[in-house]
DNA sequence: AAGTGGTCTAGACCACTCC
DNA sequence: GAGTGGTCTAGACCACTTG
C-alpha cells in the first residue's frame, strides 16, 4: 500500500534499476536472480516496478530470462562485423561456436518492391531462405534472404541449407560481390520472430536490410536480418 | 528443419497493435489519435493492455506521443550515413534542417578507458564537448566527443560550438581522417539522457561508439552517439 | 481547471520448466 | 504440483500542456 509520496525527479524503476545493477555487478555470468516477486518485496516496491528495472537491464544486455526457470545474469554482447563476410567466419573468428537452422527455403513470386529491388519482372520467382542465426546455440538472428532464381536456378542443388550463403555464392557460383547498401534501424519483433529467437515481446530488435549487388552492379540479394539487441552489437570500419 | 511450437494465442497487446497499425495507416502524419482511455474502452481492453500496443508503436517509430499533449502519427525517420561526414551536411543532403545545441564543453581529466583510447597519459587533460543534435527541430541525438586537450589546444578558440565539428578539424585544424570504427549497438537511455532527446523512459536507443583516427594513425576523437531509435535509422555502404 | 500521457500499486491468471 | 516469468485488469496518483 506503498504511495509514492514523495515527488521523485527520477522515475522509481530507474532508482531500482541502478540498485539492481549493483546487485548484478556482485553477481557471475549465468548466476541465477532471486525470483521476481521476492525482488519486489526486498526492494519495496510492486512486481510491475520490478519488471520494469528489469526489462531494462534485459534490453541493456545485463540480464537475461527465462521463462519458468529464472533470471540470470548475462554474457557480454556479440560484436559481429557490419561487411560483406560470411556469418560462420565472422563469429568463429570471436571464438563464438556459430550455427544455422533453416526455417523455409521456398521459391515465391516476387512482388513490386522486391521485384524492383531484385532487378526482375514482378511475379516472376524468388528464392526465399529463411534462417535463424545461432551463436553458441543461442538463437541470436534470423536472417531472410532473397534472390533470383532466373539468375541462380542450381542454388538448391549447390547450398548446404545451413551452411555459408556468402562462400555458395562467390565459391560455387563464381559471382563477384561488388558495392553494396545496409540500413541499420531498432524494431519491434512480431510474435513469431519473438519465438523464432526465444525472445520475449517488447525486447528491442536490430533490424539490418541488406542489398548487395557484383562487381557489374547487378543486384544479387536482399537480405533482411532480425538481431536481438541484448545480445548482439555490430562495428563498421569508416573509411575517409 | 526443426519444428518450431506454435503459440497457442497471440498476447491481446499484439491484437490490438495490429488492429490500431489499420487505424493509424487510415490517418495522415501529424494527426492525433483519441485518447489512451478511450481507445482502450473502444477496443475493450485495459490501459496498460493499450499502452503496451501503443508503446510497441511508438518504438517502431509509427507513432509518438505528447504528454500533456496526445499520441499522434509520427513521420517517417530519418536516414543517416554511417560514414565520416558531417552531421549538418548530411542531413541536409536528405532535406532536413540540421541543428545543434551546446549542453556543456569542459575540460576533464582522462580516465583510464579515455586515455588509452586518445593516446594520452590517465589524467591529462581532455575536452568533453556535448552536443544535442536537432532534425527539423526536433531532438534526435546526444553527440559526446573527447579530444587531447594538448593536440587541439587553439579548439575553444576555433571552434563554433554549434558548428560542424567535423569540418573545423578538417578545415581549420588542418587533420587529415583516416581508418575510424564504429559500435553500433541498442540501449535504453538513462533518464538524463532522456530528457534531454525530450523521449520517454524505456524507448530503444541506438548507441553510436565512434574511434577515428589520422592518416598517420593518431588517435583524433572518440565520439558517444545516442540517438532515438523511433527517429532515426543508418545507411552504411559495404565495401568488397 | 480540465485533459493528456507517465508511473505505480495490488491482485489475478496464463504458460512454461523442473521435480 | 510447485515455482518461475509473461500477460492482463482496475484503479490511483503524478507531471505536463493547454484553455
Amino acid at each position: 500500500m506503498r504511495r509514492y509520496s514523495r515527488r521523485v525527479s527520477v522515475p522509481l524503476h530507474y532508482v531500482v534499476k541502478t540498485r539492481l545493477v549493483e546487485l548484478v555487478e556482485q553477481l557471475g555470468e549465468g548466476t541465477a536472480l532471486p525470483p521476481e516477486r521476492v525482488l519486489a518485496k526486498d526492494f519495496g516496491v510492486s512486481r510491475w516496478t520490478m519488471r520494469q528495472a528489469i526489462r531494462e537491464l534485459i534490453a541493456d544486455g545485463r540480464l537475461r530470462a527465462r521463462q519458468g526457470q529464472g533470471t540470470f545474469v548475462a554474457t557480454p554482447k556479440i560484436v559481429q562485423p557490419l561487411a560483406l563476410v560470411s556469418y560462420t567466419e565472422a563469429l568463429r573468428a570471436q571464438g563464438h561456436t556459430p550455427a544455422r537452422e533453416v526455417v523455409r527455403f521456398d521459391e515465391i513470386p516476387a512482388d513490386d518492391v522486391l521485384a524492383e529491388q531484385l532487378a526482375v519482372a514482378p511475379g516472376d520467382p524468388v528464392f526465399e531462405l529463411e534462417r535463424v542465426l545461432f551463436a553458441d546455440e543461442q538463437p541470436i538472428g534470423l536472417e531472410t534472404t532473397y534472390l533470383s532464381v532466373a539468375r541462380f536456378p542450381s542454388l538448391r542443388e549447390v547450398l548446404e541449407p545451413t551452411g555459408s550463403l556468402y562462400r555458395c555464392l562467390t565459391g560455387q557460383l563464381g559471382v563477384e560481390f561488388g558495392e553494396g547498401e545496409e540500413l541499420v534501424e531498432t524494431v519491434i519483433a512480431t510474435p513469431r520472430e519473438a519465438e523464432l529467437l526465444k525472445a520475449t515481446q517488447q525486447l528491442p530488435m536490430l533490424l539490418l536490410h541488406r542489398r548487395t549487388r557484383d562487381s557489374a552492379g547487378h543486384p544479387i540479394e536482399v537480405v533482411r536480418s532480425l538481431y536481438r539487441g541484448d545480445r548482439v552489437g555490430f562495428r563498421a570500419t569508416l573509411r575517409p
